[in-house]
RNA sequence: GGAGGGGUUCCCGAGUGGCCAAAGGGGGCAGACUGUAAAUCUGCUGGUUCUACCUUCGUAGGUUCGAAUCCUACCCCCUCCA
């Protein structure tokens, strides 16, 4: 029993909800590995940290000696989850789906141990359903309780269209975990209602309904939405480490805390220690620097993760220039110079010469550290500089 | 099929003949400050050969000295009824 409390402290940990935890005990009391699943649809995957939150559980069940089964949707992926937005996703051919299932493997398998994972699809036992399966399937579960669902009850009562196919997609996400008789199924807070879903299934097709996990939505960069590639408010896993150590100390004081739950693999009883010194008086910054340090060493490495606080710190605590800096070629056209305003345009380093004379006028611009004044100063042909528009455009600019 | 509402700059959204490159907010960028690319404050946020000019308010025409605003046609979105 000791052991069960431990072990159920850590699989608690980050969980937004477990449903319902005694029977997680009593499956867990058992002490035969819990077969768990977590299902991604088949769109091509760029993680950012956002998708690890899950993934972090899935390992950290994984160490304690689960079976993880990684569900890919192919056959759900045809139909989209309907949340909210009506886009018909178009359904993708084998081979891109194998592309991407490959490069799920790739970027998931940072975190998760390939030996012990098990990748699944569901079109394996859908695909195989003739009409009348799915008939029979879909008799099993009521349009009432489909519209307990926030999202098709909104839509419902506000007389946006919902089409059939959208009931279709909770209740095959709800039938692979009959088909793979599921344990345990981990999805993010959004996916509660279709993790449910399967649990009736299971009730209906005769077997124990499985335990449900939900993990929470982890906020992007702004610190309010959630982390998404569309909204650019990412860090993704495959990014520099220099890239990812200024954006994670971008984000706030107060969001770190956050990230400190969901993204750390500290024990809570160190990120309690490490907010008492921040309340003490610690710089949060300094702790901020852990984090970002602990976090690029996952994805990369040790020595990068030093190597990118060492940059960060000569970089905006000491003005120093980055390590490397673009270097660009332009040709003057023998017209004895080109304006600054042109050159900044031309290197890419504003987007218009409005733009360029707008960052002049702001004092944004410098050339070789020095600010410049004057808009229309005019730059001498064979001049090989670097120039600075902000804290962070460069470009060593070589004009013919 | 019938009735109605609407398409404005990156997003939301005001504007119903000149004072409109278009309010306000969001986002973004920059500067100051700092403990950091946090927080806070300030400024900027269509383009160009930049105190001027050019292009932009669903699309194409038209009226007018002058249109985001008026007219015509078309396209698209939404709501209600069937």
């Amino acid at each position: 029993m000791s052991v069960t409390e431990s072990v159920l402290a850590e699989i608690r940990r980050g969980a937004d909800e477990i449903l319902l935890e005694d029977e997680l005990i009593e499956r867990l009391k058992i002490g035969k590995p819990l077969r768990i699943k977590a299902g991604f649809d088949p769109t091509a995957p760029d993680l950012h940290l956002g998708h690890t939150v899950l993934l972090n559980k899935m390992r950290q069940l994984q160490d304690l000696g689960h079976e993880i089964c990684f569900l890919i949707g192919d056959f759900t992926g045809m139909i989209g989850d309907p949340t909210g937005k009506n886009v018909t996703r178009k359904p993708l051919s084998p081979e891109q789906i194998k592309a991407n299932a490959r490069t799920y493997e790739e970027q998931v398998f940072k975190i998760l141990d390939p030996d012990k994972t098990r990748i699944m699809f569901n079109s394996k036992w859908m695909g195989a359903m003739s009409a009348a399966d799915l008939v029979q399937l879909a008799s099993r579960y009521t349009v009432a309780r489909m519209l307990e669902r926030d999202d098709f009850s909104k839509r419902y009562k506000s007389g946006q269209s919902i089409a059939i196919h959208e009931f279709l997609y909770p209740v095959v996400q709800g039938y692979d975990s009959v088909a793979m008789e599921a344990d345990m199924e981990l999805g993010g807070t959004d996916q509660k209602f279709n993790l449910l879903v399967g649990r009736e299934l299971q009730k209906q097709y005769g077997q124990k309904p499985q335990v449900v996990l939900t993990m929470p939505l982890l906020e992007g960069l702004d610190g309010v939405k959630k982390m998404s590639k569309s909204l650019d408010n990412y860090i993704g896993i495959s990014e520099a480490p220099g890239e990812m150590f200024g954006k994670l100390m971008s984000i706030s004081d107060e969001l770190m805390w956050r990230y400190f739950e969901l993204l750390s693999f500290r024990p809570l009883a160190e990120i309690a220690e490490l907010k008492e010194a921040v309340a003490a008086g610690r710089n949060p910054r300094d702790v901020k620097f852990e984090l970002a340090r602990e976090i690029i060493a996952r994805f990369h490495d040790e020595a990068s993760a030093e190597q990118a606080q060492a940059e960060f710190i000569a970089r905006f605590q000491k003005g120093a220039l980055p390590e490397e800096i673009p270097e660009v070629e332009l040709d003057s056209a023998g017209t004895g110079g080109m304006p600054i305003a042109n050159l900044l345009k031309e290197a890419g380093l504003t987007a218009s010469t409005s733009d360029a004379l707008r960052m002049i006028r702001q004092g944004a611009v410098k050339i070789e550290g020095e600010k410049v004044s004057e808009p229309k100063l005019v730059v001498d042909p064979g001049s090989h500089r670097i120039y600075q528009v902000g804290k962070r455009r460069f470009a060593r600019v070589n004009l013919k």
